[in-house]
DNA sequence: TTAATGCGGACCGAATTCGTACTATATGGC
DNA sequence: GCCATATAGTACGAATTCGGTCCGCATTAA
């Protein structure tokens, strides 16, 4: 199975529990809280989000999170970018710098690109909007 | 990142080099040679493949394995699902048996088979035939 | 000054995956 | 009929990755 990793499935959950509450500032206690989840790990959650600019954080006492953007506005590509990185199936895929033993000899390695690209323009079309409901 | 097991990509460099000589009994040894990947793995790569019905194999002296149909009618979602299993983002999406601690209670489950949906049919329409080349 | 909250990194156990080995079964050639 | 060749199926060990937790530091409101 095209694996989404756990703590991506999460952030959507996170984020939704966001957008329900937009502009609102949220401490990661309270997104725990609120989604059920594992308090620490929300807050890991959180930071990742935080560091690829998809929510803002405000620091020290009564600090938070909040969205930075509209729902409508953040496509879930984003999101799993922001959680694992870029948007491609295989190691060899246009922009990575993992390594493969094939790469240069590989056949079908130039291939790749456009299947990740449709895979892309795929996932763009859905917003976290969407995922709202 | 969306990962692709590597076995995965394997055997679609596998496939393409079969799809090159169609109609040909082509040993593991042979494909492993061929391909350069080792060749234990080429062989674990087609029993899997052969039991997916993507390529038909031929027991005993001479055997081999050969491509059950045209290439460009193995949409790369076959390969996968044959390797993978079914082509889905989360645990929690339709058809899928595995237990999710939220289940029940999560906002966005529902949500993430449309994704789903949108992913199969950007990756349904690129087959073997374009991997190839 | 104190308490609350985010920031960043490090760490460990668990789960998954990769690669390999071994045995059983089937088939063609001598 | 026997042997070489090839796939089928299972099982296992090592390596990698992932999930989850913890700790010390920085920042800000009261």
């Amino acid at each position: 199975m095209i694996k989404l990793a756990k703590l991506t499935d999460y952030a959507v959950v996170v984020l939704a529990e966001m957008a329900s509450s937009r502009g609102i500032l949220l401490s990661a206690s309270t997104l725990a809280e609120r989604t059920g989840l594992p308090e620490p790990t929300v807050a890991k959650i959180l930071k990742m989000l935080a560091a690829g600019n998809l929510i803002a954080s405000v620091r020290g006492a009564n600090g938070g999170y909040k969205l930075e953007r509209e729902a409508a506005s953040i496509p879930i590509t984003a999101v799993i970018e922001a959680m694992e990185g870029p948007v491609s199936l295989t190691a060899c895929a246009e922009g990575s710098h993992d390594t493969c033993s094939r790469k240069g000899s590989c056949s079908v390695e130039a291939r790749w690109n456009g299947v990740n690209k449709a895979l892309n323009a795929a996932l763009a079309n859905v917003t976290l909007a969407d995922m709202v409901q």
